[in-house]
DNA sequence: ACACATGCTCAAATCGTTTTGCTACACCCA
DNA sequence: TGGGTGTAGCAAAACGATTTGAGCATGTGT
């Protein structure tokens, strides 16, 4: 089956690799000819280009992406930075920027930062030296140098969920503030009487605890600080945190809980579960982000959706606009809804 | 704080860039001699050495790794083939190969086939294209022919789950028989008397299957075909399966079922649930994968452990020794563990 | 003094493309 | 005949590194 390997055509073909030079002896053109029939850059005489494409099929020529991205400046490879392609929204996330940029040609390179910062700079130094043709970025940092330096160096960067602040970044984001007030406003509509929230880091979790501070002076309701606690995004924290709450005397127990994100939702129904308190019915329980699980925990989530997918999408679109030259004005900001996801736990 | 940025010390530096020979021409010496302090590949003397370091660090020469990979024939960057960076089998799988290769300064391209065989041999040739160093591919058909032609032209290949017909291409796998054995080992120690499977696709989830039967044989059960039931891997299809178990006459039902994945386990406690079966007093179940749903569902399941994260290290392990030259001989094939975990539902 | 290492450096070729001039030929019109 | 206007194609110079053979000092043993 493999073709008999014994060309005696042209000089260089030691190893596998086929030549654009090789193309052309074989069409008995200069390789000159044979590049603009592939790009098409110039025109070419029909009866040429029919030899040159009979000689690509004969000898299964297949351009050599390296040597061309060194002449062209350009790699046609673009490159993700995100703490961890395990956890679900950020691999989402970069399967919508996957296919976005593949559409126009381009692949996918992926670093996983674990949220360090001198991980962060190294693989943005990698990736430049890569010759990366764009780079979106979930920063760990407000003030990624690293980013920065790769946006001087003119490579579009664009940064998912936090702003990066650079007059050519372009940022894609969730709307978290909505996305939580509707959450709480679903809460209060109940008719509860204490609702409490358990809150992500504040560094990267303040537009969810300003949306629900924002529908609880909608409703005239005032928040007890006792009732804010602080959560690390994790079950286990949710868990701590929801005992936490159920700690103090009844009276004072929450009828309403409002969870930065699903995973410390699903904490907090494991220690309501413990305890022995029935959802939604003697306390609510809201999460954020609609993760698959929100629908395998029982009760099913009541949660806002977080839109991972489309917000690679749009990460892709923005940096295909500038690669393609459609546009080169300054940072660009694209706020995504998150829509509220009625289920059974509040 | 940036750069003043008006070099006049040599000639080519339009954009940002700066490259060896301007590096050399501050040294005073040639750009030969700056790649040899770079590489370690001939002795410098000393003070040569002291004054290219120095112009490096003031020029902040960056090494252009696409000219570098076009000379030397090495990207330093291998490709994972994969159906979906989503399935979280395959992002942690994703992130064990990029970690162990990280490690050996190679970078990480991800390409995802959604099963889709036209897709694969796309990317597969694109792969090859971009000069990736090897290859790891969970491939969707047993005979990829992109596979092998990347094997026939020395990219070395690893393939992840089925084995694929080709004498240098490296196997790593999970003992999906082995583990299934375990499963339903447990599941018959419960004393149950009519235990059912609800199975993957024949095509890949045929160890699956023969582990159920051995231990079925192993303990002297016929395995009745009417409890032989199939299903797709989803959540979904989990659910459509127990339904067709529970159908029979109530006498015929079964009191154990062993599902192929976790997802199709969460969707017989769906059905379960929908009844009003208690698990696992009226009947147990247990999945295979261990995904973190696992724990989270009610009861949490007992199943077999996927070590996703381990076949991505020793995928990038068995490429990395191919690659450094430590390793050059036939395939090889590696099988990991899947210890049972015991759990509530069975 | 001769041969022979040894240490250090450089010029030039190479990797496989793309991109510029530039030439050559043909045709048409004045 | 001369000048314009296209069409087709080529040679040669990039792109930015690595690699190789050779050169030029020194030192060293005889």
């Amino acid at each position: 089956m493999a073709s008999t390997d014994g060309r005696q055509l042209s000089g260089p073909a030691p190893d596998g690799r086929v030549t654009i030079t090789q193309v052309a002896a074989l069409a008995g053109v200069s390789p000159t000819t044979v590049s603009h029939v592939l790009s098409g850059k110039r025109i070419v005489a029909h009866s040429t280009r029919g030899a040159v494409h009979e000689a690509i099929r004969t000898l299964g020529y297949r351009p050599n992406n390296v040597a061309r991205s060194l002449r062209t400046r350009r790699s046609q490879m673009v490159a993700v930075v995100i703490p961890d392609i395990t956890n679900t929204f950020y691999s989402v996330l970069t399967r919508g920027l996957a296919d976005t940029v593949d559409e126009a040609g381009y692949g996918t390179y992926v670093c996983n930062t674990d949220g360090s910062f001198d991980r962060e700079a190294k693989f943005l130094e990698d990736i430049l030296d890569r010759g990366a043709d764009g780079v979106v970025l979930a920063t760990v940092d407000e003030a990624s140098e690293g980013a920065l330096n790769a946006a001087g160096m003119g490579v579009p960067v664009v940064c998912v969920g936090g702003a990066l602040d650079h007059p050519r970044i372009d940022v894609v984001a969730a709307d978290d503030e909505v996305g939580s007030y509707a959450v709480t406003k679903r809460l209060l509509d109940r008719g509860v009487r204490r609702v409490a929230m358990i809150e992500g880091p504040t560094a990267t979790g303040a537009n969810r605890i300003a949306g629900f501070q924002r529908a609880m002076d909608d409703s005239g309701r005032e928040v007890d600080p006792a009732l804010m606690v602080p959560g690390d995004w994790t079950r286990h924290g949710g868990y701590t945190a929801m005992r936490a709450l159920l700690a103090g005397p009844t009276r004072r127990r929450p009828d309403a809980v409002f969870c930065a994100n699903d995973l410390m939702a699903i904490g907090a129904l494991d220690a309501l579960r413990e305890v022995g308190l029935e959802v939604p019915r003697e306390v609510a329980v809201a999460g954020f982000d609609d993760v698959d699980a929100a629908t395998i925990v029982s009760p099913a989530l009541t949660t806002a959706f977080n839109p991972a997918y489309d917000t690679g999408v749009n990460a892709g679109r923005l940096l295909i606009s500038r690669l393609n030259g459609q546009y080169d004005g300054g940072g660009r900001t694209i706020v995504l809804p998150c829509p509220l996801v009625v289920r059974d736990s509040a």
